[in-house]
DNA sequence: CTGAAAGCGCTTACAG
DNA sequence: CTGAAAGCGCTTACAG
């Protein structure tokens, strides 16, 4: 495992009989090389089995060609949650075009995070993603103070009053969640319950408000809602009071498919039946949920597209062109099983055109 | 977004009065420095808000200060399979403690996962750790001749014969394996499938060739074995194959959480009770198996601490330390509700002796 | 205990 | 189109 002798820029130069800097500017194309000169340096190159060095490179260019990602969730939900395993392979996929990589923090704590943020600007990474947006994230101030360019991934687009100062790649869950519930009052429920995300976020909000708006402009009753943290356990909890209210709903809205998994499992347990009479949606559409039983009809959320454009967001801010809000909406439902009618969806009547 | 004239360790020696050398000093302690100039330096750094430059020290001492990880998986198990995040947990909490970082990267194909390398190699981190390992796997040969460090994750002891070259630390999955086997024979069944995972690794290998062993062991037929890839969708096409046998199994041993969950509702999906008519096993220990409907008995693999010890063993590895290999054995059964009696269990009569 | 200087291995104006 | 040299911002022998 002894370093063999790394060979230099130097030594290429000098094997090709030219100098550091023509083999520096044959490589990287940015002034022009005599085509024979080219081929000498390739040759020498090839022969000596040279690459650049990354940190002399880096050091050179004041350029590190990655970009980080702290993530501070409970590893429970970062390890079955397939948000993030989609969101980063979209980000890998238009790194990789540019030879850049990703570096990946896991924190657990607000000091962990801060540390390694100032870490990270310290000249680890040229920028970073900001993920799990909560409202006055104080993630805005702390980069820009570090001089860190960033860009935020957010769940709605940015009003003109609340200023990130950041360049946004925001989508819209209102859309898919209204859908939901659309399709939940088509089948004939009315007492609809949601089971939120930790309302710290910003996508836990949304999806929240989203719910009690729908619910209201169908004129029904919207505080059926609890909060859990997208962990089975907590589905399964927050579930577990849903069912033992009095009136118990006859459908649940998830804020993701993990909580839906448990709740519909839990529901099982306790003799429900799903969906006969409970049905259950999620969020994410993670590749089980197509293999339940029932199967899942949740919402896809192009994750990893999401990935993808807000890595292009950030590079193109990083070559400081003019940074930009873009809309990166991929949320569609995915229709599957767990929908049904209530029980007695008879005794209701839905009135006319209050939905569609 | 603009880098605000950058403070260097120039500034800081100018400050307090002191050679750059002396700053350097100052903060690595590698050379006594007297208690009035470092609290001079300490002074003029923290007035100056200077943080050293992790790209200049990076060249100077040849270090990158990360690690790299990259990962060749199906981007749906990667986003399911609770081993990587859990495995990259613990090698956080490990290069948390030395200021470290990690680099993640996910490859689709051969050639992406060469040119990663390659590109590893150059100087972008100071070693690696291996995954996923399979026979003859080709990238030992590959580490080495980029005089890449690194540490390999294995499901077996290395044996005196293969020799991959590299320190390596590893488990041993066949006593869990042979664990449930046992608890399935208690419970009196005798036709149990195992539903592997791919056999190229030699994770997916191991389990499967213990699960054979302890079935012949026990005089049981040890041929319902068929191959999965992990993903829901293959757990639920090979359960649909082993239940289409004339004679069905009445237990399966899945090689992960995942497959074991699909298969276990494509079961209930075909009015098969479980665990009452097919008891199922998983592997993993996701959080999602503890709260599903029966809770599943799975096997919990020490994800976590695997990846603690692995990071430290590079660690000691880069420290040129002599390099052992360790063993990191906290793979246990976690005996939940998704076994009982097969259907008519009293038409068999286990032998007395044969299992404890 | 401290300073001056070389060196890490590139890139990039500056001349020609 | 090419070379010589400075510079990126640290660390580390080498002297003292």
């Amino acid at each position: 495992m002894a370093e063999p002798h790394k060979v230099t820029i130097g030594d290429v130069a000098r094997h090709a009989g030219v100098s550091k800097g023509t083999v520096s500017l044959a490589y990287s194309g940015k002034r022009p090389v005599s085509p024979e000169t080219r081929r000498r340096v390739f040759a020498a190159a090839e022969q000596l089995k040279w690459t650049a060095s990354h940190r002399a490179r880096a050091l050179a260019t004041s350029r590190t060609g990655t970009i980080g990602l702290v993530v501070a969730r409970d590893p429970d939900v970062l390890a079955t949650d397939p948000f993030f395993a989609k969101f980063i392979g979209g980000c890998e996929s238009v790194l990789a075009e540019h030879g850049m990589g990703l570096m990946l923090h896991a924190v657990t704590s607000k000091e962990a995070e801060l540390a390694v943020y100032e870490r990270l600007a310290s000249g680890r990474v040229d920028g970073v993603i900001l993920l799990d947006v909560e409202v006055d994230d104080h993630r805005f101030a702390l980069v820009q103070q570090l001089g860190l360019p960033a860009v935020v991934l957010s769940a709605h687009r940015p009003e003109p009053g609340e200023t990130s100062g950041l360049p946004t790649v925001y989508s819209d869950d209102s859309a898919a969640i209204g859908e939901i519930v659309d399709l939940l009052v088509d089948a004939g429920h009315t007492r609809i319950a949601h089971v939120a995300g930790p309302l710290r976020y910003i996508h836990g909000r949304v999806r929240r408000e989203t719910f009690t708006a729908a619910m209201h402009d169908r004129g029904l009753d919207a505080s059926l809602v609890v909060e859990g943290d997208f962990t089975a356990s907590s589905g399964r909890d927050t579930t577990a009071r849903l069912l033992d209210r009095d009136e118990p709903p006859t459908a649940i809205v998830y804020a993701n498919d993990m909580m839906a998994i448990a709740g519909l499992s839990l529901a099982r347990s306790r003799g429900v039946l799903v969906p006969e009479e409970l049905s259950v949606t999620g969020y994410d559409d993670s590749e089980l949920s197509a293999h339940l039983s029932p199967p899942l009809t949740t919402v896809a959320t192009g994750a990893v597209e999401r990935g993808a454009i807000a890595m292009r967001a950030l590079l193109a801010a990083l070559a400081s062109e003019v940074p930009e809000d873009v809309l990166a909406d991929h949320t569609t439902v995915v229709r599957r099983g767990s929908i049904a009618a209530p029980p007695r969806a008879t005794t209701r009547t839905v009135p006319t055109g209050v939905h569609r």
